[in-house]
RNA sequence: GAUUCCGUAGCUCAGCUGGUAGAGCAAUACACUUUUAAUGUAUGGGUCCUGGGUUCGAGCCCCAGCGGGAUCACCA
């Protein structure tokens, strides 16, 4: 409920005086379309013969209006097309109305066309589309913010703030053709995984959103409640332990591309809901599972860029692999200059206080060895790097090191001083499991919050049986952001997750209380409605000024019948 | 969560030491049949985020709140 702006109005006009010459502004019919913006720059030199009847449709973003003739862009899914269109092309005979006020009054930026005509070159050289046919297809009332562009591509009137942009993604889409890409390389990276991993014979799958038990990783869940089962339930933070009951069914391969949801905090890399794609193979390991994850981003990065080699920030990046691997322990000893890997817990926060890191008592040793490696290494980590072999306290899920006591088989992936991706070879040892998960408990007791819980069904499926595994997690969002460039998580997310906008319009009581009385009933003749406030002359005309100064109540005089009605 | 910066026309932004609110684009009107950040002339458009306070007077100063950005902390 808000006031219209000029603009607005103006629009809203437009839309009326469109019916009344009996336009319809919103047609129910079907625009057929034989060509895209993108085909037409692409292929129009070369096969000129093809343009000559074409039908296209798409959003009106700006207009050179001259006398009896004008230009324009109309931009569709794919990009946008200059058009020439003449009075007397549009308007056979004597009626000049579509030219002289369809077109020039009562469309404007932001409105979808459908254009017929033929495709030619202006004397400048840009190739056009002269238009013969002009269809309005859905005005637009609310006027799009008009982004210009000079002959360099610099951006003059840009749609840059960023609450605008998250909020209004819409407008943001349609005005900044390079967001849009991102979304489209986003969609493709996510495609060429999808391709790569049915090659290989593997199962896309789907695994509860839903769960009783939020297992699979250290995080703070969303908890909810299902009314029919009376029950709590919480939003997954973690799909790893459903996907790992099917490889115990028998699969050899499942994945899942899929929103997890974490309680915490919110940054450039962390938003409340994520998209991570999960991969287990069955008879497979993490040193198996480094072979795949390296051809899989050199084939993404080769279909998505053309290339693998790539500048992102200040860096170049090359992901073809192999790429170099690195044990934790070793990736401190060459960035930090100490050996942890005899230390014990004391001797750990001995070292994390020398290095100015805060430590506290619910930190265990796996942990501490995190810290150090978050400050001291991976921001590092430019070139891809697999960080292997990690303290066993820290990573619950995996198999123990095949030679190396205290290690599991764990890697981690990272690109320009980022995680992107996790891997394990899968434990399995259903014994092992249980006695790992009651460590978690431990230092749950110790008041780690972000312990893992103990998950029964988890290990009775354990305890059938399952195959020796490896297991890889990738971040979507992140490694979209890797591959476009991008610094913040908001920009490769559609919709990322923003505050509520704007309270609604305060009222006082006595206005609260009429607008009660016309949502009951509305329109309702004006003595009635005061009758029924029953307040004070001057409140009532304080309180009615109010609503209608704030756009919420509209008075309308016919005759000697006044009324007052809600405005929507 | 902490620190810090920001919030003014549909959009991008000015607004000095506190003294009647400005520009460009967009809109409206007129002119113009190959323009392209079209051009020329004229016109209209404001809850200066909200609520208090100081003051003769607040977009500007003070306090509180709301929303956003950046940095830090936690996490992926």
């Amino acid at each position: 409920m808000q006031l219209l702006s000029e603009q607005e109005i103006e629009r809203r006009k437009d839309r009326e005086e469109l019916m009344k010459l009996g336009i319809n502004p919103y047609p129910a019919e079907a625009f057929p379309i034989n060509v895209t913006t993108e085909d037409i720059h692409r292929n129009y030199e070369n096969r000129k013969n093809d343009y000559k009847s074409i039908s296209i449709a798409g959003r009106l973003m700006s207009r050179r209006i001259m006398g009896s003739a004008s230009f324009g862009e109309i931009q569709d899914a794919t990009g946008r097309l200059q058009f020439y269109v003449r009075r007397d092309d549009i308007c056979e005979g004597e009626d000049k109305t579509l030219y002289n006020t369809v077109f020039k009054k009562l469309l404007g930026i932001g409105d979808f066309l459908g254009l017929k005509g033929y495709i030619f070159t202006t004397q400048t050289g840009e190739i056009s589309l002269h238009v013969t046919e002009l269809t309005v297809l859905s005005k637009s009332v609310k006027p799009l913010p008009v982004v210009k562009r000079d002959e360099d591509g610099n951006v003059h009137d840009g749609f840059t703030d960023p609450e605008m942009r998250y909020r209004q993604r819409y407008v943001d889409l349609t005005v900044n053709p390079e967001v849009k890409k991102t979304f489209i390389t986003r969609s493709r990276i996510i495609t060429q995984m999808r391709r790569y991993f049915d090659d290989h014979g593997w199962l896309e799958v789907e695994t509860p959103i839903l769960q009783a038990v939020h297992g699979g990783a250290a995080a703070r869940p969303f908890d909810t409640h299902h009314n029919t089962l009376d029950m709590p339930l919480f939003l997954r933070i973690a799909n790893e332990l459903y996907l790992k009951r099917l490889i115990v069914g028998g699969f050899d391969g499942v994945y899942e591309f899929g929103k997890m949801f974490r309680n915490e905090g919110m940054d450039r890399t962390h938003n409340p809901e994520f998209t991570s794609m999960e991969i287990y193979v069955a008879y497979k390991d993490y040193i198996w599972m480094m072979e795949m994850v390296e051809e899989l981003i050199e084939q993404v990065t080769e279909k998505i860029h053309g290339k693998t080699k790539i500048t992102v920030g200040n860096n170049e990046i090359e992901f073809a692999g192999p790429y170099r691997r690195l044990t934790m322990y070793d990736s401190i000893k060459e960035y930090a200059g100490i050996d942890v890997s005899k230390m014990d817990e004391d001797g750990l926060r001995k070292v994390c206080a020398e290095m100015g890191i805060e430590t506290d008592a619910t930190m265990g040793k796996g942990k501490l060895v995190d810290e150090i490696f978050g400050e001291k290494v991976e921001a590092n980590l430019i070139q891809p790097t697999y960080i292997t072999d990690y303290p066993i306290e820290m990573t619950p899920l995996a198999k123990k090191h095949r030679t190396e006591p205290g290690l599991v088989e764990r890697f981690e992936l990272f690109v320009n001083g980022k995680e992107i991706a996790n891997a394990y070879t899968e434990l399995n040892d259903p014994i092992d499991q249980r006695e790992r998960f009651e460590d978690q408990l431990k230092l749950a007791e110790r008041g780690d919050d972000e312990a893992m819980a103990m998950d029964e069904d988890f290990l009775r499926a354990l305890e059938y049986g399952m195959p020796p595994t490896s297991g890889l997690g990738i971040g979507i969002d992140r490694l979209t952001m890797l591959l476009t460039n991008n610094t913040t998580i908001q920009e490769v997310l559609f919709f990322p997750q923003m505050r509520p906008e704007k309270k609604q319009v305060e009222m006082t009581e006595e206005e609260k209380g009429i607008f009660e009385l016309l949502k009951a009933e509305s329109p309702v003749a004006i003595a009635d409605l005061k009758g029924k406030a029953g307040l004070s002359g001057k409140k009532w005309d304080v309180a009615m000024k109010g609503l209608t100064g704030k756009g919420v109540a509209k008075v309308t005089k016919e005759g000697d019948s006044i009324t007052v009605s809600l405005v929507d």
